[in-house]
DNA sequence: TTCCCGCTTGAAACCGGTTCTCAACCCCGG
DNA sequence: CCGGGGTTGAGAACCGGTTTCAAGCGGGAA
């Protein structure tokens, strides 16, 4: 939060109440949030914060580097803060939706190796992982083969 | 083309001209193919084919898993023929949209034991890595700091 | 402190990909 | 060849996301 201010401050731009409530949200939020999300943890509060500033400000933020942007193939966006944390890829459950991130040396270290073999130069990935997790694998009717196709298309 | 036939004999599915000619269409190219692509491919042809349909049928395909589905960020929706090639991951160019395709035996492993660790009975997976491909390294402008962002988020 | 200008804001219009609707149509078993 | 249930197509609806533009602020200047 901290950072952000300071990143405002150093880019000459105007900190507004809108701003500030937006990236609160995020930066106090261990989630990946969807606009939706950002919105309704807004709603209520003492400053009004419309849609079109919403997106405004996540796009000022990863702009800034604050703030990483993920499509989970829901038909939406999510945000999360990329606070110190280091880079990280995602497990995510097609039952539940649950998101379990870990990190790994050797895919870091081999992306940039095969980014390298075919002449490119690396600049981002993402690795998404998906499957069913313990919880559901448990009390949930077997996985039929359609599952996967179920989801992933979203409610559009 | 001959499994898809298959596929709708076991499944009871009736085999129209309009599906044969999205499937067709699918299959015979190597391109990752947006509705856009296969839309104008099936302009002049005999048989013409609605959006409606083109949608409903690479639906089916994909169900059927004869075709994989992708979103490179572009805000619409790639579509491939999965015939009998391996799974593979993706370098894209975020400077001209070129796709390289690659795979890694390693990766594959990776992936599986990561997801045991975790408990997530594993489904499947997504890599993608982003960079600048060689030509567009040699006669492109420096690429900005502001590069990545102005890439994915698509033209809509 | 007040003034002022330029950046920001919000509501609503707009956009483009995707899905839904529903009447007309066709595949295919009988 | 018939009949009916699944399929099709045109267009409308839908839904994230972006743009528009008049009104409203932030914050440096005076």
């Amino acid at each position: 939060m901290e950072r952000f201010r300071e990143y405002m401050r150093d880019h000459n731009l105007p900190l507004t109440h809108q701003r500030e409530a937006v990236a609160s949200a995020i930066f106090y939020s261990e989630e990946h949030l969807s606009v939706d999300d950002i919105e309704a943890a807004l709603r209520g509060n003492e400053v009004h914060v419309g849609k079109a500033t919403v997106y405004r400000t996540l796009d000022l933020l990863v702009r800034a580097g604050l703030v990483d942007e993920h499509d989970f193939g829901e038909g939406f966006r999510r945000f999360e803060p990329l606070s110190a944390r280091t880079h990280h890829e995602h497990l995510i459950c097609t039952s539940c939706g649950k998101v379990v991130e870990f990190t790994s040396e050797r895919i870091e270290r081999m992306k940039a190796l095969i980014a390298d073999e075919h002449g490119f130069r690396h600049h981002h990935h993402r690795l998404d992982i998906y499957g069913v997790c313990g919880d559901c694998q448990e009390h949930a009717v077997e996985p039929s083969e359609t599952r996967r196709s179920e989801f992933g298309r979203g409610s559009r």
